[in-house]
DNA sequence: GTGATTGCAAATCGTTTGCATTCAG
DNA sequence: CTGAATGCAAACGATTTGCAATCAC
């Protein structure tokens, strides 16, 4: 069930198996969306739209931060990177597994993020009632992860969206 | 182990409470964050600052979305109150369960959020090393979760950070 | 009275949009 | 050649900072 992507820091997503992705949906093959492309793989799948820019600036210097986030949104449309949120300053970007299956594995990254210590959300999708809860039973999850992964799990992230009880039954009578 | 707050829409988190407890942290009970208070308890104790300082404009006119933002930093700061991430847009502020404990429990939004299907990343503290994982064992969180609370949970949104194996390893070496 | 607190105006940051130019196929 | 893609400049929204005026204790 657990289903880890393990990353080696010798392994990296390739531009290319990327660029294949992006021609089979349509899109061509620019040199700025290179440079973008490469830019994500040399910083290991995983940076700001800053850090891409910086990056993809050294091949192809005429790049411009608008491109970097178009470039970003095709691939978020397409699936091949999904957004991280970090406690302060939100929004890094992330290749995911599926580019990951079609090219080479990867991800290494700039993370500095930190969490709080439980106490999660869940949000209902139609009413918007939220409920808090703490002490979660994440602790399955986390030894799960752990010895998937063999990370050791210090904190976590958490928010849970669905349908309130009132809502079910509104939505069940309705 | 679960411990869920449920909230009825008539039970809502007291601004007294929370001014309280800012009192018995040295701070002064002023027009201004009096008003933010009791913006955030009407918005049922989540809202965006745009939102609450909306509210609180109704309390005390000439409140500045300044304000807004230094009392939600001092409620942060007391872990009164906890941000919540978003697909996009990002930052509501939800009142936690350590303001609920200390005056009424509550809490009722205006979430719209949406979140992707699975696919979850664990993130190395100190490296920054990163790796995604998919069919992850939530599924038991999932059920406690609509146990304790009657919600139905449709989707969630994950991160866990922590030390990877090689920082482990580098720890325990140094 | 005195230091904490406020709010205006301006600065800043990240991101998006309008539009004329340039590029890929 | 023609539509897609680019990048500059400007707009934008959310948040932060400088600073003088104001308020709580």
């Amino acid at each position: 069930m657990l289903n880890a992507t393990e990353i080696t820091s010798t392994s990296r997503p390739s531009p290319d198996a990327l660029l294949d992705v992006l021609a089979q949906a349509g899109y061509s093959n620019t040199r700025s969306r290179r440079a973008v492309l490469m830019a994500i793989c040399e910083a290991g799948g995983q940076a700001s739209s800053a850090e891409l820019l910086a990056l993809g600036r050294a091949h192809h210097p005429p790049l411009g931060s608008v491109t970097v986030y178009r470039t970003l949104d095709l691939l978020l449309s397409l699936g091949l990177v999904r957004k991280l949120h970090q406690e302060a300053g939100c929004h890094s970007y992330a290749i995911s597994a599926l580019a990951v299956q079609q090219g080479d594995p990867a991800t290494r990254g700039f993370h500095k993020a930190a969490a709080h210590p439980h106490s999660h959300h869940i949000i209902c999708q139609t009413c918007s009632r939220a409920v808090e809860f703490e002490g979660c039973d994440l602790d399955v999850v986390v030894t799960s992860v752990e010895a998937q992964t063999g990370f050791r799990v210090r904190e976590h992230w958490l928010e849970m969206f669905g349908l309130c009880p009132q809502c079910q039954a509104h939505a069940a009578t309705t």
